[in-house]
DNA sequence: GCATGTCAAGTTGTG
DNA sequence: CACAACTTGACATGC
């Protein structure tokens, strides 16, 4: 019943995608910039379909795709639309198929943001770029049908209450196609489901429950506990559950179990998870054989 | 060729 | 008080 998500990059498998940076796209003609940056999204809207095909041929079920998909699409000088790129009919097409391919072979698609994106933060500018982000991945999960763009709550600013009500008063006039896709999870330092879950129930904002994260920020909820909250946050909008699964690099017992090792150790996947009917998305370094390793480990383990 | 340093953005906690 | 960690690699530069 569990399905298993890869997130945005393989270890052995020929797929890479590119980028390039704002200080070598300024040292180019606009032309050229729009030359090079409709290569780079062409071969990554192509990668994108080679990742879903291999996803597939792996039993892999969900994908977290990679932010810079269509690298600094929103920066203030160097940003674009598909419109702007010579080949952006053909990126949009690579898109579409897709999107078909993932509908059809029941891959879930998600987003998520980096640390950039911070909707409680008190500065305007801040918000104003995190909401062009968003909505630059929203075009983006429409286009490939992503039901999620998953991110932290942010910055506590001295004051977790108030810095929450900012995010809801945010949260409030995203544009649709953001607001129906946007998740909650609960973070290593600042947030606990805890403290967002009031925030997720009165808003209908699914909480992604990150149980490593838990693990490190632990709060007064079990695991059970937080896992069946977090569970009617997603029931309340009709849609199936996510949660991220990682284990420590170093061990539970060292300074710093932050990091995340390159396999899962089974004993790190709740009880409580098995035989529900969600998504669990795998944070390994060792990234796609993490994952096939963890399902085969799980069928093993049920067996005995 | 291969090693190395750099890359848009925010916030927190460490050294 | 400066700087690394979040997560991680691709790319340009210089030997």
């Amino acid at each position: 019943m569990l399905r298993f998500g890869l997130c945005c990059l393989f270890k052995n498998e020929d797929i890479a995608f590119r980028t390039t940076t704002v200080k070598n796209l300024s040292t180019l003609s606009r032309d050229r910039q729009l030359l090079k940056l409709s290569d780079i999204c062409l071969h990554n809207a192509r990668n994108l379909q080679v990742a879903l095909e291999t996803v597939q041929r792996l039993g892999i079920g969900a994908f977290r795709i990679m932010s810079p998909l269509f690298p600094r699409m929103t920066h203030p000088e160097a940003g674009y639309s598909l419109a702007d790129l010579p080949d952006g009919d053909s990126i949009q097409s690579t898109l579409e198929a897709c999107r078909i391919f993932a509908l059809n072979l029941q891959i879930r698609l998600s987003f998520h943001p980096d640390q950039f994106v911070v909707l409680s933060s008190p500065h305007p500018a801040v918000v104003a770029n995190s909401i062009q982000e968003l909505t630059y991945q929203a075009l983006l999960a429409e286009a490939v049908g992503a039901d999620i763009i998953n991110i932290h709550a942010g910055g506590v600013y001295g004051d977790k209450h108030s810095a929450l009500q900012r995010f809801g008063e945010v949260y409030d006039v995203l544009p649709a196609a953001v607001r129906s896709r946007l998740t909650l999870e609960n973070d290593d330092v600042s947030y606990t489901p805890e403290d967002l879950l009031p925030l997720c129930e009165q808003r209908a904002i699914p909480l992604v429950y990150d149980v490593h994260h838990h693990r490190c920020n632990p709060d007064r909820l079990t695991i059970e506990e937080a896992t069946e909250r977090a569970a009617v946050t997603w029931k309340a909008v009709g849609r199936e559950q996510q949660c991220h699964i990682s284990s420590p690099k170093s061990g539970w017992e060292s300074g710093t179990p932050k990091p995340h090792a390159d396999y899962i150790d089974i004993g790190d996947v709740p009880d409580c998870w098995r035989g529900r009917k969600m998504t669990v998305d795998v944070e390994a370094k060792a990234k796609e054989l993490a994952v096939v390793r963890l399902m085969a480990d799980m069928r093993g383990n049920q067996n005995s």
